[in-house]
DNA sequence: TCTCAGATGAAAAAGCTTCTCATCATTATC
DNA sequence: GATAATGATGAGAAGCTTTTTCATCTGAGA
């Protein structure tokens, strides 16, 4: 249930932050915009302010509960973060989001950042094409 | 001489173009905010306006002589492109950037693509991290 | 039930980027 | 070199996503 994971975050359980969280564990969709998850509320018949879902979406990350990420198109999209991270790769045509693992790229990371001086805290790989739908018409 | 390069992209030589040109190839640091650029020209003595600034930039990456990277906090940085592509590791406390390649993580990607079935038309690898300077003290 | 820290909604504002439109500069032509 | 046509510019308005403000409301603990 949904008020313990909002309790162990440290947020108050509010019909806001529950209705949200419904939304991002309820959609088929794992990549949701600040805007997809307003226009969901409105559907589901909550009156929910475009303010209020900004800043429950960036308490969920805070608090580990949400990933935010940042593909084309200067606009944030945000995921449930379930515990191991992974990349992406867009579909420049119709938006589909695959997403991948590859330890060899995860180590090879790790290597240059260290090579370069650094030690690394974060890394985002975003690869761009077109997915084969829609290249079969 | 800038004003080739210009004409051969199908751009008028004029002097905001030319003037954007040189603040590209003359600076000292690769990576460049509209803000940067017209920072620069208001500094040199030129009254550009930034809708002209961005108005360049944007032809520039058209032409190809451009690139445009989309580094974390949301806007643009751009970086004359030297016909061979890098990624970047940023430092999360002072800004430096680095650029590197690792054929290993270009070969990958390339593999993984095509594995889910698309036609890869671009790539982004950004690393973050604290630099060797920012970690010394 | 009472109290109050914390959360919310509406609207305003912020920050970056693009658009509009009247004016101006460059290029091609004579 | 002068002229005409095409394209470029500057200023400001507008667009879009996101954050802030502030008065009001709600959830959690006593
Ligand atoms: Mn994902
Ligand atoms: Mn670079
Ligand atoms: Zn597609
Ligand atoms: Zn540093």
């Amino acid at each position: 249930m949904e008020s313990s994971e909002l309790r162990k975050a440290g947020l108050k359980v509010t019909l806001p932050r529950v209705k949200i969280l419904n939304i991002l564990e309820g959609s088929a969709s794992h990549h949701h915009s600040a805007e997809d998850v307003y226009k969901a509320l409105l559907e589901s018949g909550e009156d929910i302010g475009l303010a209020t879902v900004y800043r429950v979406l960036t308490q969920f990350e805070t608090a580990g509960l949400v990933k935010r990420h940042h593909f084309e198109g200067g606009h944030s999209v945000f995921e449930l973060y379930e515990g191991t991270h992974h990349d992406h790769i867009v579909c420049v045509k119709c938006g589909r989001v695959d997403e991948f693992v590859d330890e060899t790229i995860e180590q090879r990371q790790k290597a240059i950042a260290g090579e370069l001086g650094y030690e690394m805290t974060d890394h985002s790989l975003y690869m761009y094409g077109i997915c084969a739908n829609c290249r079969a018409r």
